[in-house]
DNA sequence: CGATGCTA
DNA sequence: TAGCATCGG
């Protein structure tokens, strides 16, 4: 046990790599950008680490504007904004923003300027949703995230060593870890801005499949499509203010837009009930499973079609799934909720907002008055809309 | 990522 | 002012 190892944090904050020649602007994007290929490539999960299925190469996905959402309550995904906004937020010697007390500030950062922008450039309204504990089902999953970040870790380790910053950048990023502290700042956040959010007794997705299916909120809002399978009757992905993309073949970025997908759209075309669609999402593998080893999302639909359900299956199939499957099945078919209200969206409180921000979080007192006199505009704005 | 500054 | 660079905490 090395009882001096640096989180990667603070070991790129040591002087040692600032003296490094800064990594070329664009590099972390080009990374991101290719794993995400690989992943959705591969149409396996063997080797992923990220979180949700892997639905993207058999949905019908509508690429829509900012500006068709005006009025949309969302519910959004809350942990996995936030983890976002850990990975990317850092400054280009790959530290995460931080206060002066060491404290990460990154997802207050992003969750402050997006949610305020959607909510006032767009009357884009977010009804925020986080994680309960993970259900036990999701230990394995839990395990296999651990250990990727350990993986990470090491990597990262050795290419601060070979003094390799572009890889000691991508692997800082993959040991990101949202924390329970950073959840609550979000929340707090969240109230000052007078913004709905609600706890999920489980998983997040489920939650806001709920309000989706009750008609709290317009759609479920998440880049993952567990959602769908949790029975959203709509799913919203990337929504941002100017999402883009990099294209390594053109050297340039695009502009990603947000896609809405229809669950009933989706499942006439794959010809499908959700409960065979939650089959597929098994066979591929889910957060509670590991998919079947030469099954991508494509074959399983096919299979799904042939066999009415994974319970017919042939014998070697079932048996190269776990033990668990129909606790799975019920899991995505009946999750917990909380039935509980949302809260009206409410007044921002300046007052607080100033003191956690600027006092107790090191922001610029004049850009936070920049983001609150946005806000009174949109409060003005919507009072006289109900008037 | 989102905001802001700089440049042509 | 569009487009790119770099702050932000």
């Amino acid at each position: 046990m090395v009882l001096t190892a640096l989180t990667p944090d603070e070991a790129l904050s040591k002087p040692l790599l600032r003296k490094q020649r800064p990594r070329r602007f664009g590099s972390r994007r080009v990374l991101q950008r290719c794993q995400e290929e690989s992943e959705l490539k591969r149409g396996q999960i063997q080797t992923r680490t990220n979180m949700g299925v892997l639905l993207t190469p058999i949905t019908i996905r509508h690429p829509t504007m900012l500006g068709a959402l005006r009025g949309r309550s969302i519910a959004v995904d809350g942990n996995l904004e936030l983890y976002q906004f850990l990975s990317i937020m850092r400054t280009r010697d790959g530290r995460p923003l931080q206060d002066s007390h060491g404290r990460i500030t990154s997802h207050l950062n992003g969750l402050m300027f997006r949610t305020t922008r959607l909510l006032v450039d767009y009357d884009i309204r977010p009804v925020f949703v986080f994680d309960g504990p993970p259900p036990e089902l999701k230990r394995e999953e839990i395990r296999r995230r651990r250990e990727a970040r350990e993986k990470s870790q090491r990597e990262y380790e050795t290419a601060v060593a070979s003094g390799d910053l572009a890889t000691a950048w991508s692997k800082a990023v993959m040991t990101s870890r949202l924390t329970r502290p950073m959840v609550e700042e979000a929340k707090t956040l969240l109230t000052l801005l007078g913004v709905p959010w609600v706890q999920a007794p489980s998983e997040g997705e489920a939650q806001a499949a709920f309000l989706a299916h009750r008609g709290d909120v317009w759609a479920a809002g998440s880049k993952d499509y567990d959602s769908l399978l949790f029975g959203a009757p709509r799913l919203l992905r990337f929504l941002a203010v100017a999402s883009t993309e990099f294209l390594p073949s053109r050297g340039r970025s695009r502009a990603v837009p947000p896609e809405i997908l229809d669950l009933d759209e989706n499942l006439r075309a794959l010809g499908l009930s959700r409960e065979q669609l939650i089959d597929v999402a098994i066979l591929v593998g889910t957060d509670f499973n590991v998919g079947v080893k030469g099954i991508g999302p494509k074959t399983a639909v096919k299979r799904i079609r042939e066999w009415g359900a994974i319970g017919r299956a042939p014998l070697e199939v079932r048996e190269a799934l776990p033990v668990n499957v129909e606790t799975i099945q019920s899991f995505f078919q009946n999750p917990p909720v909380s039935t509980e209200p949302v809260a009206p969206i409410g007044e921002p409180d300046d007052h607080g907002l100033y003191r956690f921000l600027c006092d107790e979080r090191g922001f610029a007192r004049d850009r936070i008055e920049k983001v609150i006199a946005r806000l009174d505009r949109a409060t003005s704005r919507q009072t006289t809309l109900d008037i």
